[in-house]
DNA sequence: AATGAATGAGTGTTCATTCAT
DNA sequence: GATGAATGAACACTCATTCAT
């Protein structure tokens, strides 16, 4: 079992985490100062040198705890008792819901190969597919339940990937729409890209 | 009339802006160096500067002229005598061929506010937004024709959008669809959001 | 209080700022580089910019010192209980001395609107209109306590501070008359523009 | 005797050295660049490099210029037929109407020795000790004929030259006095320097 | 664990200088 | 003679990283 102590570094280590996922994801990985990251925890960077490496290092923990986030959250969405449809709609809202929250747009996942490579690209690049398969594993269960029409999967879950992503570049929180609306306009618009007959 | 001179020098400056374009959509405006531009072309950095002010500079000229050749582009597609869903499918692939062939992911497109400010960015925001409205245009002439169902304009040129752009992430070149095939693969299913009815 | 802290990065500080004062005074502005004042404290460049925002800062920090400096050591001339001229008298002792001594010939000094704006240009020019005004107040004293003639005191004041500046140029330290010999003989000659009548 | 095409060259070379001195005056050496040199002419830099060889070689030519034209004035005053003191006032008159005309305050004034080495080096300090010397004999001259007191005359010429260069620092073109009324202000307070006795 | 301080490699930018036309 | 263009050396400044305390 974890110490004490072992509990609070690991704590530590997660609050870095997500101080570096914001600020990151809102001004870019080279825009974006080991000071920033310290700053906004109160913290020196000398400090955050305490947890991780270097800032390679604080990026690449830092992206792997938010696709592991979202490959935990679409496995906990997937053994949820409802029909396919359903699942997919819950994935999507909650996918914009995280983009839009957290304003973040990670450059880093446009090109993994320019901020990672050996084994951490490995992992980076399997988590991603993992989060990808999964996708494609609830599209095609509701290909096969009948919910959804007969299409390629991998188009089907890149337009909708694409689509979705998107969103933090036009969503403004003055808006008309709230996000729960939002969310559902958009939901609605991809599902007929999978659901209707040509 | 233009000296040759000017011609020239103009056409020096076009050359280091496509450059520019190439190497910053590529790696990034943060991690491109003016020497990575200058290079490419066998230049010195001080030669750059003899053509752009400054490093921003550069990088607004580049990013404005990618924004008015879109523009050109979607005006000329729009005066061709054909229909509106041929129209969104030429708009579409030329867009997707663009994106693939110079592999280009412009960050800057994704926080413009991030990288202009003052009468750059109002100018750059209004080309952005003629480009949109542009794209509206075409949806709505083919929603008045019949063409398409009768969809959120905004919603739908978003998903559009989001969805092209999102290509460079996962188009692989040596992949089992050319980029002919891909792009219309991709439009195929696009058109769905549009025309198909609930 | 101060902490032990706080107190060793004053007293770094105030080094950094005298290698500035020398060095700048010696070179010029322009001709110094942060290397330069860096090198004459054994430090890197690097650690200069920990304690001062930029060049500029650096100057202005630099010159502020010189003048409050200047201010402090007139003030305390000034309270001493010794005659108008006696006070003339060690007041040019004294800047003479801290320009021989130091060899600081501030072009700075001369132009200052070309170094300094907005607040700092203000304070700064405030700080010199205080040592003008306070050597003017001697001046004034001698005249009605019937030590000097009646003369046009800004004049005579700036007569006075160019001959003392312009001392840097033709002071030689191998020359024939000591520092204390020559403030003498100029405080000497400078008193008869103050004394004698017409 | 000089060809129509060297006169022209020598013009044009005069020009240069004019607005060389003017700009240098007024932004200091390493302040002004040789395109601000040119662009006051409406030439482009590379054109002055026809008639100098380098900035350095500018700012020697231009200076020299300057220290001839100022001994070439005060030996035109010298053999006026007027008594020394008359001359005296002519010189300081001339020297500071200069001054202020010109705004110019020549850094290299001050420290001669870090701008020019070797030959040059001495032939400015010839030059300036001709002009020192000049100024020295036309006090001693007036000591001999009773105008002046028995003064130590380097110390009273060289505040003589500090005060009349000072003027650039404190005269206010918008100021109640004149340039007129000042020179002869300031040349009546030097007088008393070599006037009047202890 | 935390941090103030120091460092040095890297990058944007300027500008004197050169040269072909 | 003049100039547009190109160059490279120099310099200000930033920031990831290290380390003593």
């Amino acid at each position: 079992m974890m110490s004490l102590r072992a509990k609070k570094t690991a704590k530590k280590k997660e609050e870095i985490l997500k101080s570096a996922i914001s600020v990151i994801g809102e001004k870019g990985y080279h825009a974006t100062t080991m000071e920033d990251i310290a700053a906004k925890l109160l913290m020196t960077k000398g400090s955050v040198y305490y947890y991780f490496k270097d800032k390679q290092d604080l990026l690449y923990q830092s992206y792997k705890m938010l696709l592991e986030r979202s490959l935990k959250n679409i496995t906990e969405i997937r053994e949820e008792d409802i029909d396919p449809e359903a699942k997919l709609l819950k994935i999507m809202s909650s996918h914009i819901d995280y983009i839009v929250t957290e304003r973040s747009g990670f450059e880093v996942g446009m090109k993994p190969e320019h901020f990672f490579e050996g084994s951490q690209l490995e992992i980076i690049m399997d988590l991603r597919s993992r989060y990808a398969k999964s996708l494609d594993e609830v599209i095609i269960e509701g290909i096969n339940e009948g919910y959804f029409h007969n299409v390629d999967v991998k188009i089907a879950r890149n337009i909708i990937l694409g689509a979705m992503n998107w969103v933090i570049q036009w969503y403004k929180t003055e808006g008309e729409k709230s996000k729960e609306e939002l969310s559902e306009a958009i939901a609605h618009y991809l599902m007929k890209v999978l659901k209707n007959n040509d």
